[in-house]
DNA sequence: CCCCAGGGACATT
DNA sequence: AATGTCCATGGG
């Protein structure tokens, strides 16, 4: 089974996801922050974080980098990791406001992935999320779920890098399909192809080398 | 009590 | 080039 199969058999029995999902009125940088705040923690645990710095109204590149730092913390504090998850934001907003003004928009069209990269806290799978999500441009996130399912399953087995070049050779180059499949691979990992896999009820089960009865 | 979550930086081998 | 450790809260 090819990938773009895989892409949508999932699409079919889950639907569209709609990622990334917002709920400000500054959605572009609000996935910029929602991606560092996500890093290696469980969705929910963001959804406060963020809800707490939108509430403070930090969720825009000058206020957020003027804010107390102690404020950033106490708003950041249930996602994890919160003082460096707090620096992180604060600095990607610095780094938005000297090279590009302040403008978000103008930030996600210019910025390349190296210069992402090359910003302290921003790792590959945050890069490519900002890519894509905020930027609308065809980056395709690899993070732990897919590493895991892509070998489970079969597909291929290596590093990042590898699986990303994977994605990007195998698929069309349309914004939705890369939107939607990182999101139903999440999806699916989330509720069947766990570190302890639930097998029973899965839509690739016809497929998988993996599958037990 | 345990394990893990939509990683990344840095140190060690 | 691999592998290990730390960061930290909240939920199952």
């Amino acid at each position: 089974m090819k990938i773009i199969d895989v892409y949508q058999k999932l699409l079919d029995e889950f639907g569209k996801q709609h990622w990334w999902p917002t709920t400000s009125d500054n959605p572009k940088f609000e996935i910029v922050i929602g991606a560092i705040l996500t890093q290696n923690t469980n969705w929910n645990s963001v959804e406060k974080a963020v809800a707490n710095l939108n509430k403070k109204k930090l969720l825009h590149p000058v206020r957020l980098a003027k804010a107390d730092i102690k404020t950033v913390q106490e708003a950041v504090r249930p996602s994890g990791f919160y003082k460096q998850k707090s620096e992180r934001i604060v600095n990607i907003a610095k780094y938005i406001i000297e090279n590009f003004g302040g403008d978000v928009d103008k930030f996600l069209k210019k910025i390349t992935r190296e210069e992402l990269l090359a910003i302290k806290g921003i790792g590959r799978e945050t890069a490519d999320s900002i890519l894509l999500y905020a930027g609308s441009r065809l980056f395709f996130p690899i993070d732990a779920y897919t590493i895991r399912f892509c070998k489970r399953f079969g597909l291929i087995d290596g590093d990042y890098d590898e699986l990303q070049k994977f994605f990007h050779s195998e698929l069309p180059k349309d914004l939705t399909v890369y939107n939607e499949l990182h999101a139903l691979i999440v999806k699916l990992c989330k509720e069947y192809c766990r570190k302890e896999m639930i097998c029973t009820g899965c839509p690739l089960n016809d497929s998988c080398v993996y599958y037990k009865k």
